[in-house]
DNA sequence: ATAAATGTTAAGAA
DNA sequence: CTTCTTAACATTTA
């Protein structure tokens, strides 16, 4: 379910909600957001691959982990950890997924200029940190929610292979050049996964992740567990520099 | 059937 | 004290 722009369109989808007042909460783990209830759903932002469903000064943050998933008025029914149920017949039903409540502005809880989808976005923040790094490889640094929040898997996959450089690459060896590029490419690619998904072609516009072969120079490619998040790496040997 | 997958956190070990 | 490893969360698809 996750990464960024996927949470993105998630918000989209439950943009009709807002102005609806919870009548009833429901669900398994609903005993600790009864707070919700006659509570109106004054706004949805989002902030890397948190959602956040705003009720006035609190919010209910959700992040999907792993294989989260959510549904609007689902007519299957299935055993959910949160149901919000709104006026008359609308629902929001979560499954797996974490939530909590925010009960502070959210402007002190989130920075959004880390979040690789904000307006408010600072690349010459991201290329300062990684720079910070020393030994830690390009994969670690792209999966740190705390430079990038709302890169995934497959955006890191992605943005390396763009930029040419190898997921093993150390960050303080990496020259500045390399390391906006790598910065940019994030942040092009992201844009560029939330139009995909979108239009139901994202698998289609892969060029590193799942893939077999380099669409470069047509070797196959490398797919290895790496580096200390332990995610799958896809990348050629051949193109991507390792320094 | 079994494994692996777009992820994070907390507890325990080293 | 810090850093690393492991487990837990529990669904869906190949």
């Amino acid at each position: 379910m996750p990464e960024g722009p996927t949470i993105v369109l998630v918000r989209e989808k439950l943009l009709p909600l807002v102005g609806k007042t919870v009548q009833k909460v429901a669900g398994y783990e609903s005993a600790s957001k009864r707070g919700l209830r006659k509570r109106k759903l004054t706004g949805i932002q989002t902030w890397g691959k948190h959602l956040l469903l705003v009720f006035g000064d609190r919010t209910l943050r959700v992040h999907f982990l792993l294989f989260g998933s959510l549904a609007v008025n689902p007519d299957t029914p299935r055993r959910a950890k949160l149901v919000l149920h709104f006026n008359a017949k609308d629902s929001i039903a979560f499954y797996l997924c974490a939530l909590e409540l925010i009960d502070e502005p959210l402007v002190d809880h989130y920075d959004w200029s880390i979040d690789i989808l904000s307006d408010q976005w600072k690349s010459a923040a991201a290329v300062k940190k990684i720079r910070n790094k020393g030994n830690t490889a390009l994969c670690d640094c792209l999966m740190d929610q705390t430079i990038f929040s709302g890169v995934g898997n497959i955006i890191k996959n992605e943005s390396l292979f763009r930029s040419e450089l190898h997921p093993l690459a150390r960050a303080a060896q990496v020259p500045a050049e390399d390391l906006k590029k790598l910065v940019k490419e994030v942040r092009r690619y992201a844009k560029s996964f939330l139009r995909d998904k979108k239009k139901g072609v994202l698998e289609k516009h892969w060029q590193a992740y799942e893939q077999e072969e380099c669409p470069r120079c047509h070797i196959p490619l490398q797919k290895k567990i790496l580096g200390k998040s332990k995610r799958r790496c896809y990348y050629c040997n051949n193109c991507q520099e390792r320094y």
